[in-house]
DNA sequence: TTTCCTGCAAAAGCTTTGCAAGTAC
DNA sequence: GTACTTGCAAAGCTTTTGCAGGAAA
């Protein structure tokens, strides 16, 4: 599908440095940080600025095309695989995506009625449910 | 209990800063930055430095007293509570513990045997599981 | 006595911002 | 034409580090 019908679908504007940041980040697997991103699209358009990599992806979070994810320490990673879906993290600060079937298999598990029980006690609206299994090294 | 004690029985050397670090950030229901852990401390000891609160809660983490909180974006924040519990993030970038109860409703529901395959799969030992329940605003 | 901790100041790393010029709509 | 985006450079904020002196074990 064409980027600029999804951009135009979530009301950001179409630009090519926006484009291949976005393509390159949704064809990555890696969850990337910025400098890693600027320096992959880079390689191909050399005017890149690294402000524009993060402008373009505060712009992705804030129009609902990427997720900044949270991990302890380093840099920000993102992800513009908007799908529900868990993640792993390893001790070396790494982070992969659960195997789809496994991911859906915790996500499921997650009882619908204490979250609206969230939402009565707090009083907020609950968004969603952020699951990252820590993994130690080796077994 | 004596902090003194609960140092000595992780392995890390005890000093008067540490011990007012470590009593504050276990205090504070608030999951603080080192900033603001510099800054509750520093009103009762004047010469307290960041870069100690910094090195304090390094130490902490790497003794199993302290847990390092990932939040997207902003300064990172610290917990003293080492048991298994779930929290909630709040649009403007809060953090809180779910109440005892819910946190244990979520984790006790993540089945086991999800969490073994896991393991058989990617061949890691699994830790832990972390569970954020993001809350939108109002309801 | 040995090893580790501390404050200070400087450095390093990550991210945001101001501005003038350029581009999407 | 208007409003937004861009690159550049500078600034801002968070975190780490080197070093000389001091404190814990």
């Amino acid at each position: 599908m064409d980027i600029r019908a999804v951009f135009r679908e979530h009301g950001l504007r179409w630009t090519l440095r926006r484009e291949r940041v976005y393509a390159a980040l949704a064809a990555s697997e890696s969850h990337p940080t910025a400098d890693a991103l600027h320096e992959l699209v880079g390689r191909q358009d050399r005017g890149l600025s690294l402000a524009t990599v993060y402008n373009t992806l505060e712009a992705l979070v804030d129009h609902g095309l990427a997720r900044r994810l949270s991990v302890g320490g380093g840099p920000q990673r993102f992800d513009a695989d908007m799908s529900e879906h868990a993640h792993v993290t390893t001790p070396d600060g790494g982070i992969a995506d659960l195997p789809p079937d496994l991911s859906r298999a915790i996500l499921r598990s997650i009882d619908g009625a204490v979250l609206a029980e969230v939402e009565r006690r707090l009083g907020v609206r609950v968004r969603g449910v952020r699951v990252e299994v820590e993994a130690g090294r080796g077994m």
